[in-house]
DNA sequence: CCTTGAACCTGTAGTGACTACAGGTCGCAT
DNA sequence: ATGCGACCTGTAGTCACTACAGGTTCAAGG
């Protein structure tokens, strides 16, 4: 007994992604190749269902596609030697935190902005004063400079 | 009396942006093209500089090239309303809070898999579930581990 | 069984925001 | 006057999609 299949639409509805980000990832190697109807129309699986859910989730939260490359190959081989996975693991683990505390940096900063602005002119407006003052950029990122944005 | 002024090397060193980045800011026409030497090296002010300090701001805390445009209208009518600024700030204050949720979840997942993961297998770690599983709360051990995926 | 139209197919080109050359020119210290 | 680093233009590449054009398939209604 198989699970139930999917079009290509009906994926792309689930896991919330463009049916052409579905054709994408495929062509990229991410997802593979699901079978055909005689049409030529893709069928797929639970399985794959999963999978582009992983991905979906992963580059929201900020993962490249490289690096869900590397997670997805960890699950690909489960019985596989755990140093190796530990070390990736590590690594997410240590760029998750720099990225979280990159965002609470944000964060702060954004909700400053939003309560010095409330319904002003703009000659009064802080965001803009905020975003002009070079001195307080440097300050909330002083560490970890050339890191990526996301 | 004018400023101190800045060869385009300079200006990327002293804002923390690439001399191409510069030059293609300029391209984009969010820089305005500076005056040059005799030679066709480009010389640039103080006024180029704060304007550059602010796009790199804005881009660090990652609004887009377009907010950016936007902000910098804002500026040049600095009697307008202060409601779009401060609605472009509110609407990243969300995102950002959103992505750090998320983020911090995946967080205690990866500490998890990374204690749990010493000496253990792959196959026990529950990362990909967590990541699976996100937006699609039932999806319960389901197989993404492309054992039957073709 | 036949039609219709939504959903699918392939392939290519465009996007944002850079980044990286290649191959040449300028400018300043020695 | 010469060396060489910083500059110039222009093009192509990157990442992760997104949008279209122009054609084909499938399922549901008649």
């Amino acid at each position: 007994m198989q699970g139930r299949t999917y079009t290509i639409g009906e994926l792309a509805r689930d896991t919330g992604t463009k049916v052409e980000t579905v054709r994408w990832y495929e062509r990229d190697g991410i997802m593979p190749a699901p079978i055909r109807t005689a049409g030529g129309h893709r069928v797929y699986t639970e399985a794959h269902r999963n999978r582009l859910a992983f991905v979906r989730h992963a580059r929201e939260l900020g993962f490249s596609l490289q690096d869900v490359r590397e997670l997805l190959q960890l699950t690909d081989d489960p019985e596989g030697s755990c140093a190796t996975a530990d070390g990736i693991a590590r690594q997410h683990l240590a760029s998750v935190q720099s990225r979280i505390s990159r965002l609470q940096a944000l964060e702060a900063e954004l909700t400053r902005m939003v309560d010095a602005c409330s319904g002003g002119r703009v000659a009064d407006c802080h965001v803009i004063e905020i975003l002009a003052d070079h001195s307080h950029a440097h300050c909330l990122f002083s560490d970890h400079r050339g890191a990526d944005l996301r």
